[in-house]
RNA sequence: CGCGGGGUGGAGCAGUUCGGUAGCUCGUCGGGCUCAUAACCCGAAGGUCGCAGGUUCGAAUCCUGCCCCCGCAACCA
């Protein structure tokens, strides 16, 4: 009979830059998962990849004076680089520059545009030429623009929109058939709220304020919009054709089992994605599965926060298992989860050091200093083996039904639970006693037999989690891996067989002090190189501005006054501003000021500072400010007033 | 009242759908063992389940109100 089929995906990566160790937990998720389904006798198909297209990255490269294509070409290869690192088993890495993808893209775009899916339209509305913004008629604010408060113009922009609200009543029943669609369901009703119930907006699917993407083939200065693009991937990477020649591959794998996916994404998986794919007229995907994300110390990681983790890193002091088995196990199925460097040690320590890698370790030394390495059941069974057998031989299903749930940590947890029965049995059983009785040798055999069968099926359902550890383990008690499928047995190790003796601890316990010293050292190193890279390139993001000097006319352009803070308060609903009512000698104004977080109210009434007043009028959060009040601010962001040196009356001038 | 998630012993989490002795891992303390990576095994201490009301014989779980944290959105003239 010939295996079925399944086909998981994971999210493209977006080649913006070095993916960290959250954005590859997706990829280490999406493996043990492909790997599992493999065991069980499945013929996966597993893909991932890039999504290379865009504004930002058109910029980046910009930046870096380089081609799109050459940047990407760069980040693309540093994302293959770590996810291999993890050692992860893709069959296929999509790169949204593929030509055949582009080609797709192209055709798809046009197929649905013929059939009137895709229409062209224009951002039809009104538009403030200083704010260089579109407004609807029922934004404007008595006729004017919501934001400055100034005059607005009909104006159009051309784009494409794909007609979502034809779709959104069989997308509705689609979900009602399919209970599963969405995982964790818990999104569902997040979905159907916020978006179906109130009504699909059509979406835009072209650009032409950039250049980086796939042109629209019959109308060349647009591009094909991301979600388009980047969507598609999932059929255009199976050989998918939009004009009716799909590949072998496509007819196999379509739909897919899974798309596992972040959770920020999952709007565009289970509305867009499924409405794209019903216009194609094609299946869709039997499960979306929104992942939580990982959270350094609690909060998100960001460069900007500087709390950054790197897979490549945490590999260099724990090894690529480690990592994989903590963001595994760590990762509840729908909160986020937590990772620092103090949890993944305590984590190694305790489960893969003290409970597994110990426990292999132990029960080798055993058998070799006992029997030589000579592992033989002699049947001199008792009642205390019973219990381990028969959890031995359950854990497979334990393990398979957490995984159809994608409950991952529960079903390491399962694995786990049973290493330390084994670590138990050996204290039940106490061989180093038996060994002291010449009569009991066969008992003592038996026992340390029973122990090496336990390990290696637990090694077998390791094995999607933890491929290298799972193997050394098999390597060592000198058998073979054995597939989730061939889960049924206890006592496939023939008699007669050798274990090795450890060279290596399969994991080495590290006390945290040694880990905090090492990742320091890391960190310095890449904040070093970091710095030199900055002076390579002196100072292009904040420099441009400023030409070299200006005349004193141009400074004469900019009225600066002593100003006095009358009162000031809290702008509502913001977390930045603050709103203050200043003289001006004689003059009061209103002005809103980005300084909440380093100034209270009360401690900006009554101060005197240097104002910019003749700066065009904007709309802050709905309140007008009428100046800027000048403040000095250092590289993290810290600000502080400037104020005149000696008292002097507000309303004074500035040269 | 912008949207969403969360608050359970020192830490990280499960339990909340369908009310009924509050559970797991780590840490701490005490004991045991010596095959093993100061590991392994046993035991103990430690919780007003964010706060206040309500429903109920009974609430971590259901209802109402409130407080706090975290994302997103907004925002730095």
């Amino acid at each position: 009979m010939a295996k079925k089929p399944y086909y998981i995906t994971t999210a493209i990566a977006y080649t913006s830059g070095k993916p960290h160790i959250g954005n590859t937990y997706e990829i280490i998720l999406s493996d043990a998962i492909a790997r599992f389904k493999r065991s069980q006798g499945y013929d996966v198909r597993f893909q991932t990849g890039t999504d290379e297209h865009g504004q930002k990255i058109e910029e980046k490269a910009a930046a870096q004076k380089v081609t799109p294509k050459q940047f990407v070409d760069g980040v693309a290869a540093q994302i293959k680089e770590i996810w291999d690192l993890m050692n992860v088993s893709y069959d296929k890495f999509i790169r949204t520059t593929d030509a055949d993808h582009e080609k797709q893209v192209q055709k798809i775009f046009k197929k649905l545009y013929e059939q009137g899916d895709i229409y062209k339209g224009t951002y039809e509305g009104m538009y403030c030429t200083p704010c260089e913004a579109f407004w609807t008629p029922s934004q404007l604010k008595d006729g004017k623009c919501p934001d400055c408060g100034r005059e607005v113009k009909p104006a159009k922009e051309e784009a494409y929109f794909f007609k979502m609200s034809k779709y959104a009543d069989k997308l509705l029943a689609y979900y009602e058939e399919h209970p599963e669609f969405i995982t964790p369901v818990s999104r569902k009703n997040e979905m159907v709220n916020n978006f179906l119930k109130p009504g699909l907006q059509d979406l835009c699917v072209s650009r032409t304020s950039f250049r980086w993407g796939i042109p629209v083939e019959f109308d060349p200065k647009h591009v094909v919009y991301v979600w388009l693009d980047a969507l598609t991937n999932y059929i255009t990477g199976l050989g998918y054709d939009a004009d009716g020649n799909s590949g072998e591959l496509f007819k196999k794998y379509w739909p897919a089992d899974v798309h596992v996916i972040g959770k920020d994404i999952i709007r565009f998986h289970t509305i867009y994605w499924p409405i794209f794919l019903m216009a194609l007229g094609l299946p869709l995907p039997k499960q979306v599965f929104g992942h939580p994300w990982l959270l350094m110390d609690g909060s998100k990681m960001s460069k900007s926060r500087g709390n950054v983790i790197y897979a490549d890193e945490l590999v260099k002091v724990f090894g690529v298992d480690a990592v994989r088995y903590f963001v595994l196990n760590d990762m509840p199925f729908d909160n986020d989860g937590n990772i620092t460097w103090e949890l993944i040690t305590d984590r190694v320590n305790a489960d893969l050091a003290n409970n597994l890698g110990n426990l292999v370790s132990r029960t080798a030394a055993m058998s070799l200093k006992y029997f030589d390495g000579v592992l033989c059941d002699k049947g001199a069974a008792e009642p205390v083996d019973e219990e381990v057998r028969s959890m031995a031989l359950a854990l497979y299903k334990k393990v398979a039904a957490k995984m159809d749930e994608f409950k991952i940590s529960d079903a390491l947890g399962e694995i786990f639970s049973f290493l330390r029965r084994c670590n138990k049995y050996i204290d039940e059983t106490a061989p180093w006693v038996l060994a002291r009785d010449e009569s009991k040798k066969d008992r003592l055999s038996t026992v340390l037999y029973n122990l090496s069968e336990s390990i290696v099926i637990a090694a077998g359902l390791l094995y999607p989690f933890l491929p290298e550890t799972a193997e050394k383990i098999a390597k060592q008690f000198n058998t073979s891996l054995r597939p989730c499928a061939e889960q049924k047995k206890f006592g496939l190790i023939e008699n007669g067989s050798r274990v090795s003796p450890t060279e290596e601890h399969l994991f080495v316990r590290r006390n945290y002090k040694d880990v905090e010293a090492e990742y320091e050292k890391m960190h310095a190193a890449s904040e070093k190189q970091e710095k030199q890279e900055k002076q390579e390139k002196p100072a292009k993001a904040h420099e441009p501005e400023y030409p070299a000097e200006i005349s004193i006319d141009d400074f004469a352009k900019v009225r600066m006054q002593v100003a006095k803070v009358i009162a000031c308060e809290k702008v509502e609903k913001s977390d930045k501003l603050l709103k203050s009512t200043v003289q001006l000698g004689k003059e009061t104004r209103t002005v809103v000021s980005g300084i909440a977080k380093y100034y209270t109210p009360e401690q900006m009434v009554g101060k005197k500072v240097i104002m910019v007043t003749n700066l065009k009028p904007a709309k802050l959060r709905g309140v007008l400010s009428e100046g800027m009040i000048l403040c000095a601010e250092n590289e993290e962001g810290k600000l502080c007033l400037l104020t005149p040196e000696t008292d002097i009356e507000d309303g004074s001038g500035i040269f």
